[in-house]
DNA sequence: TCGTGTGTTGACCGATCGTTCTAAACCCGC
DNA sequence: GCGGGTTTAGAACGATCGGTCAACACACGA
């Protein structure tokens, strides 16, 4: 059998997230990419075949480590309707508290790639939806034990929170506001009742 | 003295501003610039010290010509509380109707360059807080006439407003889902109620 | 202990990046 | 019609881009 490998691939991919998230994709050259992930051009090469490639894993591990991590333990802690509060006040914390200006790489990526990649927009209209579904299924969950009324509309609802989860994310990478952060977390919190 | 410029300057940059609001900054190289124009390199270096002299620019002419040409033309147009509603549908209808696919060019800075340049943050945010000024503004003139109920807190909303502007604008460049593009039309309606 | 196959390494590739520079083209006042 | 000064035209710059490759390092089965 062959020699193994003497790196982490997890691990690498996990340090090429980090470098796409907090610059973009064109920003971020195979240079800084090599420093980031800290093995050379040709273990990169061999192992995601190119800059795309590695970027296609990379938001694939952005989704499942933590789009998919973070909804999913709001799920388990808190009752459907404060897993909602609990989306926008997380998200809000995080840009107050220390340099939290990547925002979503999801979102990052349907501004830059997405117009021009139609396999990149499919991939992250499908994980955009995932977030669109989340709001839908935790409202409807807590109209089942009775938290929110069941007169609001799961699904007209649920697309609104999506847009002004858009905007928290598009704002705190850019325009970390106080007043206009605290509006949408209040607002979001209003459309449940 | 010397011979007239054998180009139009306000036509090179619109043409230019055309080029960096589809691809972004990055994406769009000098030889993108100079076919996109129609002038050569020297000149274009002339006229505009570097590229990022340029996207400066271009910057402050998608603000005077498309932003704030948008928004005063709703002014004048509409009543107070029409305007923030046509605001809205017809960055919808535009989205729907045609290739629409750019966004804002404000927004798309915003995420792409304004993370790590201080000097185009300033500018970006700037911006971004005239949009949020004309909400407050149109509804605190619509109070003043009756079309929006005093009771209606002008701040928060127009806060609120924005960051579902902000949602809209991204949600029409990377995911053109009708769906939830109404739900966010309607959702803007419903706050001024 | 050796051959084999895989992983690592760093030099290297052509293309393109943003930018500069040298001439030629040109309008003007004289 | 002749110089002065500015624009234009486009070749060329070094740096960096994404990507390749051949030599080497190593762990295994024989």
């Amino acid at each position: 059998m062959p020699w193994q490998k003497q790196y982490d691939e997890a691990e690498v991919l996990k340090r090429a997230t980090e470098a796409f998230w907090a610059r973009g994709y064109d920003a971020t050259s195979i240079n800084d990419l090599v420093a980031a992930t800290g093995i050379h051009r040709g273990s990169l090469y061999a192992a995601f075949t190119d800059k795309r490639g590695l970027f296609l894993r990379a938001l694939e591990h952005y989704d499942r480590e933590h789009r998919q991590a973070f909804l999913t333990t709001l799920e388990r802690d808190h009752g459907p309707r404060e897993a909602i509060r609990e989306a926008f006040r997380q998200v809000a914390a995080a840009s107050q508290s220390g340099r939290n200006r990547k925002g979503c790489l999801l979102v990052n990526t349907a501004l830059e790639l997405a117009p021009h990649d139609p396999a990149i927009e499919k991939i992250v209209r499908a994980k955009l939806e995932a977030v669109e579904a989340f709001f839908r299924g935790r409202i409807m969950a807590a109209q089942q034990v009775g938290t929110i009324r069941p007169e609001v509309p799961a699904a007209e609802t649920a697309r609104v929170l999506f847009a002004l989860f858009v905007g928290l994310r598009v704002i705190t990478r850019s325009r970390p506001d106080k007043a206009v952060i605290k509006a949408i977390v209040t607002q979001a919190e209003a459309l449940l009742d």
